[in-house]
DNA sequence: ACGGTCTAATCAACAATATCGATAAAAGAG
DNA sequence: CTCTTTTATCGATATTGTTGATTAGACCGT
């Protein structure tokens, strides 16, 4: 046998009414209903809680204790259970992103978030699109944002924008207009093999070059940007990851002739997710600041051609 | 509508285990049952909780705020059952006592009793005979210890012990025995007027002393005690207040003779107050102690002459 | 001391709802 | 594609909660 919550609720109505009678007005039960009730639960603690002096019902030293540990408990399961019934905005987002996204998009699109939700509590994975794909698909994550192609059936797919792939370095000799054919024998810093922004690159620039002087090989984006400084290197890299840099005259754009290297920006999440309204304003909360994000990143990029 | 802890705790083992299927095995209920109940859960909370992916139930944003607030409550709801239900030493007594009682009786008899009963909190209230019976009849305490006699037909009383009042001074020209009319012009220190003490020894020698010397009137016995350091005073008040002072040679018994001022000292509770395992064994402390303090200080008394 | 008026306890009848067993639907495994 | 596994659904049934009437005890004013 055990407790319910509608006993404690009437025990906690007779404790701070004292009459029997008063609870059932004022609970609209019968008096009957609530005798029963109390006695049902003192049945399975195994011994009354109430003495029964007079007409009065009053706490006994074993209610008295059962009371005080009771009454705060049952007041904050009502605050919980009224919380979800009223509050759309209580939850807990899990999201992943792959690194360019998770270091240069995410913290300001939940940053922002957070500040219009204060309710909602966000966690990020990092993975490349296979891995990030992947917890989509057996639920560990709630939505995605990743670079390139998910080829799963079980996912919806957004673009939420493009992500520019550009030249860059520090050497102000190297920034004058040319073809990529002509660079390729500098000194060039890229990520690691396996990222994608490298095999990006690679692929879009491998039917004009032949033979790229790979001078250096990094894993994290930010190191490849403290090489460059100050050296005579190039890299190429997500426009939005040096947006600051750029702004700041730190590092400067090459101005590739017919250089285009693109790709998507996606959104992704399960087909059979359900789609709560705090997950609704997730996703339209960062489609817009993705594009704004991008947008401005694009219009940085052509005031300073 | 409401949330009961029977879908809360189908809802934690849903979560814990995953798959519906095996918590139904494990709780020992249909599949259909829990399916159904989980559905009720997330109909009360007004969202899904989970999303139906493949063949999992993964708990969706919603839910996992949810199980987050849920999971600690529920643990903490079922250890307090388990405890009431198991533990017989659970409990908050609360107890009344006259002045006297309650200043040299008590502290060792709550303190004995609280290392035998830990869990067990003890509250103390003072009060006069006729405050603490009444508290009694109408149940704000559960027992009480008392002077004198209780008249109530609801409350039960049981001897607990003699109170002897004893003829104390600190000035050794007093000790050598005598009859108390030859003491009645001496400097007397006695409590206020309205103390049961008081009232007890004046009643006891009004057919011997005619006019007594009433020096000095304090509400407190430890402040009669401070007055009767040096100096020629004499008092009449309970033999367990100075036993200590006795013991140490501070202060002295005067040898009145044919002077036995007693009063019983009285446990009383009401008669439908329900015996808990608890409240039983606190009596029987209570007066197993009693005895023996009160013995003691007879047999200090015997020795002392 | 006597009804009248409170109170809580009890009981059988009824209503609500939790649970069951069977079946359907969906998806992964072989 | 079939077999197995898993969750959802449905009507039937068992359990539980609730009701209304009744009883019993205590208080109050006459």
């Amino acid at each position: 046998m055990k407790l319910t919550l509608r006993q404690m609720e009437i025990f906690l109505n007779v404790v701070s009414e004292g009459h029997l009678t008063n609870v059932a007005k004022s609970m609209k039960l019968s008096q009957s209903a609530i005798s029963m009730s109390i006695k049902e639960m003192e049945n399975i603690i195994g011994r009354p809680v109430f003495d029964r002096i007079n007409k009065k019902l009053v706490l006994n030293e074993v209610g008295r204790a059962f009371h005080k540990e009771i009454d705060p408990l049952y007041k904050k399961l009502s605050d919980i259970e009224y919380e979800f019934k009223n509050s759309e905005n209580k939850g807990m987002i899990r999201v992943g992103a792959s690194t360019t996204i998770v270091d240069y998009l995410m913290p300001s699109i939940i940053c922002s978030y957070m500040s219009s939700y204060p309710d909602v509590k966000i966690t990020l994975k990092e993975g490349n699109t296979k891995e990030i794909s992947q917890m989509i698909d057996e639920g560990s994550i709630d939505v995605g944002f990743v670079e390139g192609f998910v080829s799963s059936s079980n996912i919806i797919k957004e673009k939420v924008g493009v992500d520019e792939l550009v030249v860059i370095t520090a050497d102000k000799k190297l920034v004058a207009p040319c073809y990529i054919d002509a660079l390729a024998q500098k000194k060039w810093v890229l990520r690691e093999e396996g990222s994608g922004t490298r095999e990006i690159f690679l692929d879009y620039i491998k039917e004009k070059v032949e033979d790229l002087n790979i001078f250096f090989e990094l894993g994290h984006t930010e190191s490849i940007k403290s090489i460059l400084m100050n050296r005579e290197c190039l890299t190429c890299i997500s426009k939005i990851s040096v947006d600051t840099e750029l702004k700041e005259g730190k590092l400067y754009q090459v101005g590739v002739k017919n250089f285009s290297c693109r790709r998507d920006f996606l959104m992704i999440y399960h087909k059979d997710k359900y789609h709560s309204a705090l997950f609704e304003k997730f996703l339209f909360f960062s489609k817009k600041l993705m594009f704004q994000m991008l947008d401005s990143g694009q219009k940085v990029q052509f005031k300073a051609r």
